[in-house]
DNA sequence: CAGTGGTCTAGACCACACT
DNA sequence: GTGTGGTCTAGACCACTGT
C-alpha cells in the first residue's frame, strides 16, 4: 500500500516516467553511459516526445542526467561539493582562493548592485571577472564589483584589461582590513554570457551566490555575484567542507 | 555595440519573450497584479501557448511571477531573505529557532541518509518533521533524522506521535554537547508530500539544505534535510543576516 | 553528411478555484 | 458553470556535433 489514499487523482505521465527512469538509472546504468535518443525513448514508453522531455528536464535539474545538443543524453556523475563558506575573512583574490581572474574593467553597475554597494546609481565601479574550476570542470563564473574608492591607488594602473589588470585590482583590495561578509544563495537562470562560459544553454538553472564584503567601518567594499551550475554543484558551507555523503535529491513521489 | 558579434544566431522566441515580459513587469506592473491569461498573452505576442509558457516558467523560476491553477498568474513580491547560517552552534529545536515541530516517528531511513549518519543501513532512526514560516508564508519543510543512540532516554516516551513527541525528541537532543555542523545547498525538485505542504506542484524547484550536526567526539548526532521554496526564498548566511538589497537575478541576455 | 537535442506549433482534454 | 493554469499529442523545423 504505502499510501493510504486511493489513487483518485491520476499521476501525470511525465511524473511517473521520471520515477521509472530514476529507478532505471539507479539499477541499470552507470555514470557516463549514453541513453537512447529522445525519439526512441518516447516511442518505447508510448508517450509524445514532449512528455518524455518533461521527465528528462527534471532529471537533468536534479543532476542525474546531462544532455548536450548534437551529442545525446548521458548519465551524470554525482554532484561535486564546492566549498563556498570556508574562505572566512579573506578578501577575494587572497592567497589560496579557488578563483582565476579573467578580466577587469570599469563601468556603471546595474541599479540593484549600486544599491548593495551603497554607491550612487551612476558612480563607476571596477569590475573583475573570475571563473572557478573544480574537478577539471568550470563550475562557476563571478562578477565582482568594487567601488573606486575601495582601491584608490589604481588610477595609474598600466594593464588596460585582461587577467593582469584583474590581479592588480584584487591586490589593491587586499590592503584594506576586512571586517566581515554576508552571503545569500538563490535560484536564477543563466544569462547568455554566463551560460556560454559554463557550457550550458541560456536560461539554464544556476545557483546565484551574492557576497558582500565589509571593510573596517562597516562600509561595503566589494560585492560578488557568483553563478554556479545548479546541475553539477552542491554548495558546501561550514566547518568541515567535506565532499562526502549521498546522491539523494531525486526527491520524488511514491 | 556591447557584443562584437553580429547576430547571426537568432534568439529563441521564448527568450525574447522573457526579455519583453521582464521589462513590462519592471515598468508597467506592480506586485500582486494579475496578468492576462496564457491564451490571451500568447495571442497578443503571436506565439503558441507552449512557447509563451516556456517564458512564464522561467520568470516563475526567477521569482518574478506566481502561477496558480484555476486562479491565474500574478506578479510576485521580491524574494524573502531566510536566515540559514545564523543559528550557529545550537541544536535544532533550541530556544529561538524558526522551526515548528509537526510530527515525529521512528523508521528506517533512506540509504543515502544512513550513510550520512554513519549508521547501519537497517538501523531505525527517529524522524522529526518540522516546518518553517516566514512573513506569514510556509517557506520550508524539514525532515530531521536522529539515530536512536543520540536520544537514549526516549524509549518510554508517552506521546506516540504529533508535535508533542517531536518536541520531546528535540528536548532530548539538547542534552548533548554540540561540537559543530556542516551545511550543503543544492537544487532539487519537490517530492509530492513536500510540494503539497509548500503549496506547490510536485517537481517544482526547491533548494535543499542538508545539515549535519556533530556531537562531542565528531559523531554525527543528527541530520537535517530542509526543503525551501526556490521561487520565493533567498537563503542568507553569515554575520549580518540582513533582508536588504536587490531583486536582481532576472539574469538575462542582451 | 546523419543523428542528436532544442524550439515551435495548433490543437485537445484535464484538474482546479471561483461564483 | 466558467475560466484558469497543467498535461499531452503529433507533427515540423532548426542548431549543433560528430564523421
Amino acid at each position: 500500500m504505502g499510501t493510504t489514499q486511493l489513487e483518485s487523482v491520476p499521476e501525470p505521465k511525465y511524473w511517473h516516467l521520471k520515477t521509472v527512469l530514476t529507478e532505471a538509472l539507479d539499477s541499470e546504468f552507470s555514470v557516463g553511459e549514453i541513453l537512447p535518443n529522445e525519439r526512441d525513448l518516447a516511442a518505447r514508453f508510448g508517450v509524445a516526445r514532449a512528455t518524455l522531455r518533461q521527465a528528462l528536464e527534471q532529471l537533468e535539474l536534479e543532476g542525474r542526467l546531462q544532455r548536450r545538443r548534437g551529442v545525446g543524453t548521458t548519465v551524470a556523475p554525482p554532484r561535486v561539493g564546492v566549498a563556498v563558506g570556508t574562505e572566512q575573512h579573506t578578501w577575494p583574490g587572497a592567497a589560496q582562493d579557488a578563483w582565476q581572474p579573467v578580466d577587469s574593467a570599469q563601468e556603471t553597475p546595474p541599479a540593484a548592485v549600486a544599491a548593495g554597494l551603497e554607491t550612487g546609481p551612476d558612480d563607476a565601479v571596477h569590475t573583475v571577472r573570475r571563473s572557478r574550476m573544480s574537478h577539471g570542470q568550470l563550475v562557476a563564473t563571478e562578477l565582482l564589483y568594487i567601488p573606486a574608492d575601495s582601491v584608490p591607488d589604481l588610477t595609474a594602473i598600466d594593464a588596460p584589461s585582461g587577467p593582469a589588470r584583474a590581479r592588480a585590482v584584487l591586490r589593491e583590495l587586499q590592503r584594506l582590513d576586512l571586517e566581515g561578509q554576508d552571503r545569500a544563495v538563490e535560484l536564477g537562470s543563466a544569462r547568455a554570457d554566463d551560460a556560454r562560459e559554463l557550457d550550458r544553454l541560456p536560461g539554464s538553472p544556476v545557483l546565484v551566490v551574492t557576497t558582500r564584503f565589509f571593510a573596517r567601518g562597516g562600509r561595503t567594499a566589494a560585492l560578488s555575484v557568483a553563478t554556479y551550475r545548479a546541475d553539477t554543484c552542491r554548495l558546501t558551507f561550514g566547518d568541515s567542507a567535506g565532499v562526502e555523503i549521498h546522491h539523494d535529491p531525486e526527491r520524488q513521489a511514491s
